[in-house]
Formats: structure tokens, sequence, C-alpha cells
DNA sequence: ACACACATGTAATTGGTTACATGATTTC
DNA sequence: GAAATCATGTAACCAATTACATGTGTGT
């Protein structure tokens, strides 16, 4: 049985940075990748034990004597292995699935002013998340320059803010559009 | 029992072009929305049946005497109703989930010239996303600039256009930095 | 004492793809 | 008459969310 994508995050946050549980994977899933990915509880625990189950991860008992009661895991030979393959393969892109889209799409059965509440709507979370991203940006400047993966990182967030701010360009012409025909 | 996605792409199909046939229904998913939206026959022929039980949509005779043996279906007037309701809900946005920026964030874990090659890959699939969005605004010119709804198929085509444009360049600026890198 | 964050897990349900199965009609 | 496209559907499976259930440690 092949594992599944949430297996790869797994796998991948344990290499860039062992000793994690299930909750501190999530962690770290949402302050990093939080933009392009997102995993719930109820996958990464059943996913965890699976993983450990396969040996590609060992359950560790925690450094810190003091810490809580929790599962750390960290890679094994295989785990990295199985990893490194998954990412020399070509990667397969789901069928899109964008509802905001879509109601734009069918804007013409209802007023006008239902779209340009969506457009207002889209962007406000394109600001928001803008933010988020600009933040992110200094932060990893300031912790994680040196990290071998640190270009990678700056990729991916400089894929991120180019979308937003294209979709913030675009709103702001979409709104002007939308505000000329209705007034 | 509330109506999926998938119901309402339909009933929005049918409310823009009526007496279409499940398979009709999916070639203009296809050729419309396709760069934000796909549809499976696996949903589509049974929500084609709950949303008649549920008198949202009807099946009627096809008016060409000559046709082949399908099924027709038109909105009534409470699939209507029904439609312009959600489409005045705000949208509802389901979390990320880009394979593609996964590797490339991984992308220490492996030589450079993998994720060299998913750019190339990602440059690629742009590429040819751009070419047939540009056939396809030149197409809907052609044929639907007096359809009422022409202005908001517009506006999504202008998004997937800029987000493309915007991918493509982020793209290059993406190769020549993994290449100075690597050489 | 209380609230909040830490921490782990299961069960039910949804939403969806893919593969399978079948057959009619058109076009070459 | 063969191939392609039109056309409809079901079954198996999978990936993932959400809600539920439970308990611990820390800070105020």
């Amino acid at each position: 049985m092949q594992p599944s994508q949430t297996a790869y995050v797994i796998l991948g946050m344990l290499s860039i940075h062992p000793n994690q549980s299930g909750y501190h994977i999530r962690k770290t899933i949402e302050c990093t990748v939080n933009y392009f990915w997102s995993e719930s509880y109820g996958q990464i625990y059943p996913t965890l034990k699976r993983l450990a189950a396969q040996g590609l991860i060992v359950a560790c008992p925690s450094a810190f004597p003091g810490a809580r009661q929790r599962r750390e895991y960290s890679l094994t030979a295989a785990g990295q292995a199985c990893l490194q393959e998954w990412l020399a393969q070509p990667y397969r892109d789901h069928p899109p699935r964008d509802e905001f889209l879509l109601k734009l799409f069918f804007g013409g059965e209802v007023p006008p002013s239902v779209s340009i509440g969506h457009i207002r709507d889209f962007r406000e979370k394109n600001r928001r998340l803008l933010a988020t991203l600009l933040e992110l940006e200094t932060l990893a400047h300031g912790h994680n320059s040196q990290h071998p993966q640190f270009q990678f990182w700056m990729l991916t967030l400089s894929f991120g803010l180019a979308q937003i701010r294209s979709a913030l360009e675009w709103s702001e012409s979409a709104l002007a559009m939308l505000s000329a025909r209705s007034d």
C-alpha cells in the first residue's frame, strides 16, 4: 500500500525538523505551508501510526525529561528514501474547484451587487493573506536564512505573493468594471 | 438534504443553456469553466437523478425528433430559485492542496535538477493553459458577446489569464535562481 | 478555580475519482 | 464493418473533513 499525500507532508516535515509529535507537525504545517497545504488531525494521527508500522518513521522518547506525554517521531533511512523517491516523481495536480469563480461565472443570474460582494470578500481575504505572507517572510529571513532549504521556502513564498498580488490587481479592475455597469 | 456543489454547477449550466443531457453538461463544463472547475460522470448522473426527484429540474423530451436516446433536463422555477439563493450566499474556499508547491518546498531534500524539472513542467502546463484560454477568449467573443452573462465569463477568464501570466513570470525567475545556484 | 493551550485519538459522513459495464449512432 | 463518439449508469474505493471524546499541564 502506497502512502497518501498526507504521509509525504509528514515525512517532509520530519526531514526538516525531527522529533515532532502529531500536534507539533500540524502546527508546523499551519505556520509554514498553510497557504498551499493543510492537514487535519483526523488525517495526521492515523497516518503517523501507519508510517510507524511501515518502518518509515520511529517513535522516539522525548529528549526533554520534563516534557508532556506525547509521541515524538523521526524519519528512518527508509522514510528518507521514500520521501526522496516521491519528490523525484512528476507532481500531479488534482482537478480544480474554485467556488468563488463558479459563483462569479453565474453572476448574471443574480443582481450585480451579489457578485460585487463576493469580489470584495475575495479581495479582503487576499489582503489578509498578503499580510500573513509578508509577516512569514520577515520571520523566515530572521530565523532560518542559514537553513539549506531556505531558498526553496522563499521560492514557494514568492509564488504565493505573486499570485496574491495578481489576484488583488484583478479584484480592483473587476470591481471597477461591475460598478461602472451597475451605477 | 442540501445539494452538493455538483448540484449547483448543474443548475447553473442549465440556467444559461437549457435542455442539456448529463453528457452535454459535462462537455459544457469542459469547454467553459474547466480551468477552475471539473466534474466526472460518476457525480453528474446520480446528481441529475436527485435533482429531478427534488423537483429542481425536469426531464424534458428532446426537441429534435431525430435525436439520439437521451435525457434532457431543464430548470424548474424551484431550481432557479435554489440556484439564486446559493449564489447569494458567501462563497466558501476549501483548504488548498498544491502538490507542486509542496514538492518545491521540500526541494532541499533532492538534487536541484529535480526541482528545476518540476518548475519546467509547471511552466509548460501553464503555457498550454494560456493557449487554451486565449482560444476560449476569441471563441467567446465571436459567439456569445450578446449573452447577458458575457461580462461575468470575461471576468473569470481575465482572472485565469492574470493568474497564469503571473505563474509564468514567476517560473522564469525561479528557474533563473535555481540555475544560477546549480551551475 | 478556571481557562487555555497541549495532546491524542476515533467514528461518521461526505465528496469525489476511477474503473467497469453497456449499448446506440455516426462517420469513414 | 470498424472505429470513434455519443450516451448512461453503477460499484468500489479513497481521501479528507468534522464532530466527538478525553485527558493533561500551565498560567493567571
